[in-house]
RNA sequence: CGGGGUGUGGCUUAGCUUGGUUAGAGCGCUACGUUCGGGACGUAGAGGUCGGUGGUUCGAAUCCACUCACCCCGACCA
């Protein structure tokens, strides 16, 4: 492609909305524009770039015998309806009415969609197991779009379905996904870590993510130093605690005036007692309708989703202040295990039974102090329901763990039958019988692939495309287009990479050679060949690897080294 | 939805506190000329409902009210 017939958009500033790297790159090398919050154009380059990444995702997936499929992306309510998500996913969940009046919405993702096309197609134990999977746009009304094309609310998702006859059928489809993901962020050039996480509205007890570490991502991944354990903040499991705190099983309980004071913060500065010794209770409403008193220590937080695991519960919310005041009888601040009736106490595992504690009376304005767990109270259920910090140890090896940032680039899911069962996806099987089909599903963010390895891949002049992912691969850069002998020989070489169907451009552009040094680095091109006054006098051609060496190449060697550099 | 912030040609912005000429600038854009190894120089141009609506006033980019959009921090997820 010739740069002055075509369509590049360079920004010399920054726009000031964008914040994070990638987003500041890909507006200023011209790959996106933006048209609303969360909603992007992919101009020519930045499809290229999709494009690139989407062929990678696709020859691997059908490497793993998948096979691709496109569903519409209307869909209709009634199938929602069906799986209950129609009631259950909240408003990123776009809904319209068509002319007749019928409910549809904009695909979020596609479960329903596909269990319903098995359920009418598969008979029979012989069509399993099968994969299949597309490409395609996915419309979610987020809350927060946010860092480009990180979050946005219209976003490219490979999204995979596996279907199989049992649990272990459905081991394999999972694991040669899992194998398959690490091929295409491998092939992308990306750095990624595997974690276990939780898996959320889709059902099933794990999952694992794809995490790019960023300083920019969304999720927190937990790293043991020494061993492979890897998992997001939600998942990640904490050993029950081995601090041995003061105080004794036999302590007495007194009550302790505390005006006023409802923080475990307020609570260590007024009675220098270490939160470590503290209890918090949290009040949460279940289903609606029923409450449950969690406990953690007070240098601990609640994780709502091993909460809701512990539970077998998709509903959990904090309770109000007025829900509070009418379970414990006292208001917010002073909750406590004693004297709770009728509600289920939820303990977490690092609480002792064997030490004193601190913790809300249940009267306002009252603490108790020497509170044994175990002798002044008993959990209902004792359980690892709290986040992971920093000071605790990895549950598998107990080494030191690290927290990192990250983004998530894709996520696998074992569904079980919880879509086939509404959806009425059965098999008959060997025996004759009739089963529910066994579910996985496997998605990846394709604009997530081309943003994260810009955040990887960048320094102060612009991108720096891996070579997998660059729109083009040469960019050749004649310092004057307009010197017949740069021109010829600029010309030459780009014919000749052509015939060797190299994705290669050429810079014919009547600027100042400062420019096209600059849009060069800007764009990402990985190979830059430079042409100018030492091509004139020496004959010497300059080829630089973009954010890494140049070197001077004598003309006749160049389209040789130009092919060679390729194919490492 | 809660908290914070920003809206002035394509991009970055000055002016707003303390209302008062044709709303300035840099970059980009157009034409011509000189340049041509690191966003060059000269000359001449084009381009603006100052986010919108309503109000206060003789007079509003500037003050007031409402509203919209976008960004950032928290709850959602690829």
């Amino acid at each position: 492609m010739r740069l002055s017939k075509s369509f590049i958009n360079t920004l010399r500033e920054t726009p000031k909305d964008a914040i994070t790297p990638s987003h500041q790159l890909m507006l200023r090398a011209g790959l996106v524009r933006q048209s609303a919050s969360g909603l992007y154009t992919y101009l020519p380059f930045g499809l290229r770039a999709i494009q690139k990444a989407i062929n990678i995702v696709r020859e691997e997936m059908d490497k793993a015998d998948a096979l691709e499929l496109s569903l519409s992306i209307l869909q209709p309510a009634s199938l929602w309806k069906k799986s209950g998500r129609w009631e259950q996913y909240g408003k990123e969940m776009m809904r319209l009415q068509d002319r007749k009046d019928n409910f549809l919405c904009i695909g979020p993702t596609h479960e329903e969609m596909i269990t319903d096309l098995i359920s009418q197609t598969v008979r029979s134990y012989k069509q399993l197991p099968i994969t299949l999977y597309q490409i395609k746009s996915k419309f979610r009304d987020e809350i927060r779009p946010r860092f480009g094309m990180i979050r946005c609310r219209e976003f490219t998702m490979k999204d995979a379905y596996s279907f199989d006859v049992d649990e272990q059928g459905l081991e394999e489809s999972y694991q040669k996904m899992y194998e398959t993901y690490k091929k295409i962020f491998s092939r992308c050039g990306l750095d990624f870590e595997i974690v276990e996480a939780d898996p959320g509205l889709m059902g099933g007890n794990f999952s694992h993510e794809f995490i790019a570490p960023s300083q920019n991502g969304e999720d927190t991944i937990i790293k043991c130093a020494k061993c492979s354990y890897r998992a997001n903040l939600e998942m990640a499991e904490c050993l029950p605690a081995k601090v041995s705190v003061a105080g004794g099983k036999n302590e007495e309980i007194r009550e302790l005036n505390t005006p006023g004071i409802k923080t475990v913060e307020e609570l260590n500065k007024s009675l220098k007692i270490p939160v470590s010794e503290m209890i918090k209770t949290l009040i949460f409403e279940i289903d609606n309708k029923k409450f449950v008193a969690a406990l953690v220590r007070g240098d601990h937080e609640v994780n709502p989703a091993k909460l809701k695991r512990l539970l077998a519960t998709n509903i959990l919310e904090m309770a109000s202040a007025e829900q509070i005041e009418k379970v414990t009888g006292a208001p917010v601040g002073f909750s406590g295990p004693i004297g709770l009736k009728e509600i289920k106490i939820v303990c977490d595992s690092s609480i002792l039974s064997e030490q004193a504690y601190l913790c809300g009376a249940n009267k306002k304005d009252k603490h108790l102090t020497g509170v044994n767990p175990g002798k002044d109270f008993s959990a209902d259920i004792t359980a690892d329901i709290r986040y992971i910090i920093e000071e605790d140890s990895c549950p598998k090896c107990g080494d030191e763990i690290s927290f990192t940032k990250g983004i998530e680039l894709g996520h696998i899911f074992k569904l079980g039958t919880k879509y086939s069962v509404p959806l009425q996806a059965k098999f008959i099987g060997k025996d004759n019988k009739e089963n529910p089909i066994i579910m996985g599903c496997y998605g990846i963010g394709i604009d997530r692939i081309i943003a994260v390895a810009i955040e990887q891949n960048h320094d102060k002049d612009g991108v720096i495309f891996p070579t997998a992912l660059a729109p083009y691969q040469v960019l050749i850069l004649p310092t004057n287009y307009k010197d017949e002998i740069l021109k010829k020989k600029a010309d030459e070489i780009y014919n000749t990479l052509i015939e060797s169907s190299v994705e290669v451009l050429i810079d014919d552009r009547d600027e100042t050679t400062g420019v096209k040094f600059k849009d060069a680095h800007l764009l990402g091109i990985p190979l830059i060949v430079v042409l100018g006054r030492n091509f004139i006098e020496k004959g010497e051609i300059e080829l630089e690897v973009r954010g890494k060496e140049k070197e001077i190449i004598k003309e006749k060697g160049i389209v040789n080294k130009i092919l060679a550099h390729l194919k490492t």
